[in-house]
DNA sequence: TTCCCGATTGTA
DNA sequence: ACAATCGGGAAC
């Protein structure tokens, strides 16, 4: 996971797919498995890093394995994970996972009936983890807060698909979105 | 201090 | 296709 986290976003994304993040509550585990990232960085006029350093930014600017948990549309969270060097700006979105594991409590926190619905979008996926605010931004991965874990399995690197990013206006020509193919839980098909 | 708009989602 | 809903950031 070390390496992973110091790299690129770019190189980082496709490579967290299939990593697992794991999220301990009062109320039980939570566990997913990564199926849908997209990458960011301060070079991309997409990213909240471009504009440099703010208040709710700085924890972009992190050393990779922090967190970086942003508020937007005034009622979605969204989480990622920062990786690469201090001071580079760079993130991975996470975009959609599997549920792996207190599914039940996933259920009570959505309000869906379907599985393929738990956490099949980026603000999904913290509504499922029960992500109510920013506090886990600018934090560290790890028991405390959101545990980041190896895959469990070989990912086929022909199952991996890459688009262009989802839901922005800007660097729409950049393939810097990445997902497992033949995962059910991705946000929309491509 | 004002104003615009967004790395979305659920409903019509 | 569109409303819901509000904080961040740029402009004034």
């Amino acid at each position: 996971m070390e390496a992973v986290i110091s790299l690129p976003a770019i190189e980082a994304a496709p490579k967290l797919l299939g990593c697992q993040l794991v999220r301990y509550t009062p109320q039980g585990i939570l566990r997913l498995k990564i199926v849908e990232t997209e990458a960011y960085n301060q070079d991309d006029p997409a990213s909240h890093s471009f504009r440099g350093l703010t208040k709710r930014t700085a924890p972009m600017f992190a050393a990779g394995g922090h967190l970086y948990v942003y508020f937007t549309y005034g009622m979605h969270y969204c989480l990622n994970i920062v990786v690469g060097k201090a001071g580079r700006g760079e993130v991975v979105l996470i975009r959609a996972a599997e549920p792996l594991e207190g599914i039940d409590l996933m259920f009570k926190n959505r309000g869906v009936d379907r599985i393929q619905l738990l956490t099949n979008g980026p603000a999904k996926v913290t509504q499922a983890l029960g992500i109510k605010d920013t506090n886990l931004s600018g934090k560290k991965l790890g028991k405390g807060a959101l545990e980041l874990l190896p895959p469990t399995e070989i990912i086929d690197q022909t199952n991996i698909g890459v688009s262009g990013r989802v839901g922005i206006t800007r660097a729409t020509d950049q393939l810097w979105r990445f997902y497992l193919k033949t995962s059910p839980f991705v946000s929309k098909k491509s």
